[in-house]
DNA sequence: TATCCCCTCGCATCAAGATGTGATAGCGGT
DNA sequence: ACCGCTATCACATCTTGATGCGAGGGGATA
């Protein structure tokens, strides 16, 4: 088995050395580059084609550029890499930020050290560890309330909204529906009235967001 | 410590009785009930108040009505019910489907019962527990590929279309850019041409997709 | 320099949408 | 029988959007 090329940015002194002592004492894995800035990282990645970690521990609160702002640039050096972040914190909108940017982890740093190690095993099977508290805010994400109402809205009115987010005018809609062109009005001045909207970009707005 | 209420709905006898007699053999635990499928389940809830578990095991392939389905019918009965997902197989489909439903945590059944009995004290103290390749398939739906490409628009007409999606009209994308309505418009005519579409609705559907 | 693309702006016109006032009719519940 | 809700339609008015024609300035490039 290869050991897995293992990459640190952290700025912090005390964690970046007691990483690279569990970490690079462990024959799994090989560390081919720490850094303590994500300036410092990506400058090393551009120079040196050689350094092609499979792993990067990456800490999210860092001096200059931070490490959510700085995953962009290095999917971009080094497409393949698999990026774990580290955190003192857990916001959800740093959390959400970071996995939108393309890190496939996310880790309290008060965890420990077998877990971090576990963490870069798992990663790099294809997996992804979270921290418990940290998985519980994503997966609050998909259903942030039992809020499965459909809209207030009566099937009439649904149905003319379903036209209209369908790119009919009210016209073509009178038509499909074969109602009045004042009644498709009439139905959608009430649609905005119950929904508190004036305008057709926000209802498809709301109609899309709630599919 | 309290025990943790607990209750399982699953419908293949081995793995019920297996997960009967790890569970409910530990103290940290309360077993308060055992369902081999959703219709039962949700009588069992209607019936008798003082049936209250604080975590559900729920397997998702079951006879009758799945477990996915039943999912709001449970939270409406017992609303600070904490899900755990049971399942064979990893489809995205259903793991997403789940989540949306309200589920906190899902795990394949292939993982062992200390797993299991871990992912409920997980759960219980508010935290959630994914299995590896599930929680992979999970931050990828964050970022479903370094695609980032912005449509074949200029950065002038992305910002137009920025505010456009955003609900604000010609006159207030004029306003908030500095630039004149008639501006906007012509920017709005390019954009168009270049979509190939002819209406407000379809541009606020297009840039909404590639979200 | 000549050329091309992008951003900017103006005017004009017609279509589409937003909004108000009002009216008729059916259906279900009190 | 009366009330409330929904659905239907009409007319009027004003705003917004879609589109065509034209034009000047700036930056990049051949």
């Amino acid at each position: 088995m290869k050991p897995i090329a293992l990459a640190i940015v952290e700025d912090d002194p005390i964690i970046r050395d007691s990483l690279r002592t569990f970490l690079g004492g462990d024959p799994q894995f090989e560390l081919v580059h720490t850094a303590v800035s994500m300036e410092d990282f990506l400058q090393t990645l551009q120079q040196d084609e050689r350094i092609s970690p499979s792993v990067l521990l990456l800490d999210i609160q860092l001096p200059g550029q931070s490490g959510i702002e700085g995953i962009p640039s290095i999917k971009k050096l080094r497409p393949g890499i698999d990026i774990i972040m580290l955190t003192t914190f857990e916001e959800s909108d740093k959390i959400f930020a970071a996995l939108c940017a393309g890190a496939c982890s996310y880790l309290s740093k008060r965890v420990s050290l077998v877990t971090i190690r576990d963490a870069v095993l798992t990663v790099h099977r294809g997996g992804s560890y979270m921290s418990p508290s940290i998985a519980r805010k994503v997966v609050e994400h998909f259903a942030p309330v039992p809020k499965k109402e459909d809209g207030p809205l009566t099937a009439r009115q649904q149905e003319i909204v379903d036209c209209i987010v369908d790119g009919l005018s009210y016209k073509m809609t009178a038509d499909k529906l074969g109602i009045s062109l004042d009644t498709v009005r009439t139905h959608i001045k009430h649609i905005y009235q119950t929904l508190e909207i004036n305008s057709k970009g926000e209802l498809i707005r709301k109609a899309l967001d709630k599919k």
